[in-house]
DNA sequence: TAGAAACTTGACTATTTTAGTCGGGTATAT
DNA sequence: ATATACCCGACTAAAATAGTCAAGTTTCTA
């Protein structure tokens, strides 16, 4: 069980985009550097981010992202939402009747892994942007 | 995110085991048939299991593979942990002092991964073979 | 008004992981 | 004997991941 990247990336790039200017928009280039991402990557994550209403665009010279709300209201799940990144713990289907497997009953650990995504889910909506830059001796 | 199915076949097949028989072994093909798992795939993964101590084996015709002790004291951690299926959070090292993505600082969201991390193992560890089977209406 | 900075978009690709297969063993009950 | 079941390592197809690449469009500024 590993997590991707891609939600990784997503939640550094925006805690960097919070943390510099929450004024003027921060480009791209900027947050690649300071975080050591590839640019390419960073637009199409930003490009969903912005479908999704967690950031908007400034184009142009002098333009970049800035974030659609404060940094109180954006919640890690939004992010992860945004970017794709579902957490799923099961292969069979989270409320058929059918059943799991090709089977016509739930899979014994059915219930198990309904329960974990339920609790990993909660851990990402109790946790928002802001939470993460007012760290008490973070310095990057 | 997704959890692999490794470490779901793991727990399914450890959940029938415990289910049926607690007396006599019970084989994998027995297991396969039921929870609709490859027999070669279960192979591997009990040997690992049996490795790390959490089944014991019986050779020979009639043989098959029995828990190593009551469902109660095997933690869904430790078969996750024998399978090698590690909650993995971040790339960067946990508790290194050099900090992530090549730069000589923390990444700004380690905190946020060291605590999902921590998060999700205690869901884990609190959870039981026995919680599993004495589940309140499961019929397979 | 030319050029540079920055977003926009889709397609492409190398690498890694996953999930599973295959083949040849060894042990033991009947 | 022989069938059943565990033992073990090597191999592989498919999918996901983590990017890269190329060719735009928009807007600021000199």
């Amino acid at each position: 069980m590993k997590l991707s990247s891609k939600g990784r990336y997503a939640v550094m790039a925006l805690a960097d985009l919070a943390k510099f200017e929450p004024n003027e928009p921060v480009s791209l280039r900027d947050i690649s550097l300071r975080q050591g991402i590839s640019l390419d990557y960073l637009e199409q994550l930003f490009l969903k981010l912005k479908k999704n209403n967690i950031v908007i665009s400034v184009r142009g010279k002098k333009g970049g992202y800035v974030l659609s709300k404060k940094s109180t209201d954006i919640k890690i799940s939004d992010i992860f939402f945004a970017v794709e990144e579902k957490v799923q713990t099961m292969g069979c289907e989270k409320e058929s009747k059918k059943g799991c497997n090709g089977k016509t009953v739930k899979c014994i650990t059915h219930n198990l892994w309904d329960e974990l995504e339920e609790y990993i889910n909660n851990f990402f909506k109790n946790k928002s942007l802001e939470d993460l830059i007012n760290q008490p001796k973070i310095n990057n």
